[in-house]
DNA sequence: GCATTACTACGTAATAACACGTAGAAAAAA
DNA sequence: TTTTTTCTACGTGTTATTACGTAGTAATGC
């Protein structure tokens, strides 16, 4: 019983000082090996589907394609797969999406060395694994809501347009300047606008851009 | 005159991978050491001052004091010191900030490890550093307001009182509902704003929020 | 004591943002 | 093809913010 197999890992970040650090704390677990290593979704979905890893470490904003949509190619063609999802704040509504594309967990990217072999371990383990008590909240969210897993999910949808005035919002342009910038007239940004605060249900231009930082769409 | 003195690294940074893979990366180059870890800004300034590295790699945004402010701190106590600063990503006015406060360069932390090695090289033989083109928008930019490197900074300084406006301010309060908190007058409060307005050399609202959460005067 | 800074507050005016309704054209999904 | 979503845009009106000038009082520093 105690000859354990080694648990193959593979790690995908467009960061290449993410997969030199995490390979380090990985490596001090006996039991693990990298054996893969992806710079953007596209080549993760790749590499995921020719090595078969037992763990996949994603990050969730990369290039080409994102940790969630390569999360739910890799799962549909080999749902065997343990993803934990790596989160740089607490982008709580990317977390839910990728636990609903089929990720096992999500880890912190400022978590500690032994979190991050208890991570590996609990998901081989077939159990579900969140950096830090916000998994409650998350996991009650989400339970509330839809039953379980369910389709229906009344999430806050932000349109490309909406998305692209929100960024240009937090470069400190007016409306006006957002207007020239983008082509279109001013009553059209302050509709998006409009409409963008009531989604947020938000207050002010803060909240927007409270949520424009969570979601990792502006950098403040 | 190839007898290389060893180069000594501080790391700053909240994510331990972060500490992981720099160190992976920098150890690589064989004349370097990493002499000193610090995991948030007011420990960064600490230990910096203590163990006095040659080259520190700054974070951004971390907790209890961010990256910028902790520079401008070490530098006024140990102004040889060469920083460099850690992004995620094009933080543009970060960056300027942190050359402001006294940073000889900044490096995207989805570079390669030649160019972490180059950023060393570069900023203790007293040259600036920065990660691809961008930089010359910013130094541009700069050279055209303040005259180069001089030491005497004028640095920001807001009162109590400012800051206590903003903290209202990023909870979504309108200017009345602020004065109603505060009990002062509706006028006060315009007043107060536009001399925080004045003395960030915002634009509009969005930078302020921009300062504060950079300051960790509050939490976005 | 004197100078400086911080906090308070008003007046007047211009401008930007927000509210609410409406609606056509284009694109995407069913 | 039909339906739905997204993007576009106008009208009208209200409210909040910003701009600029001014200024008294209290606290702090020298």
């Amino acid at each position: 019983m105690t000859v354990k197999r080694l648990i193959k890992i593979m790690i995908a970040d467009d960061h290449e000082i993410i997969h030199n650090g995490l390979e380090d704390i990985l490596k001090s677990g006996e039991n693990m090996e990298i054996i893969g290593n992806a710079f953007n979704g596209e080549e993760a979905v790749k590499i995921a589907l020719t090595l078969k890893p037992d763990v996949i470490f994603m990050d969730i904003s990369m290039p080409v394609m994102g940790g969630i949509e390569a999360t739910r190619r890799i799962i549909s063609e080999y749902p065997e797969v343990r993803i934990i999802a790596l989160t740089q704040h607490e982008e709580n509504e990317y977390i839910k999406q990728i636990l609903l594309a089929g990720g096992m967990g999500y880890m912190h990217k400022n978590s500690k060395k032994e979190d991050f072999h208890m991570a590996v371990e609990s998901v081989v383990n077939n159990e579900r694994f969140m950096s830090h008590n916000l998994s409650f909240n998350i996991l009650d969210e989400m339970l509330e809501k839809g039953s379980g897993d369910g389709p229906e999910r009344e999430k806050i949808h932000l349109t490309r347009r909406e998305i692209e005035i929100i960024k240009n919002l937090a470069q400190e342009k007016s409306n006006q300047e957002i207007a020239d910038e983008l082509n279109i007239s001013l009553r059209t940004v302050e509709t998006h606008r409009r409409n963008i605060m009531q989604k947020l249900n938000a207050k002010s231009i803060v909240s927007v851009l409270k949520y424009a930082s969570q979601n990792n769409l502006v950098d403040l």
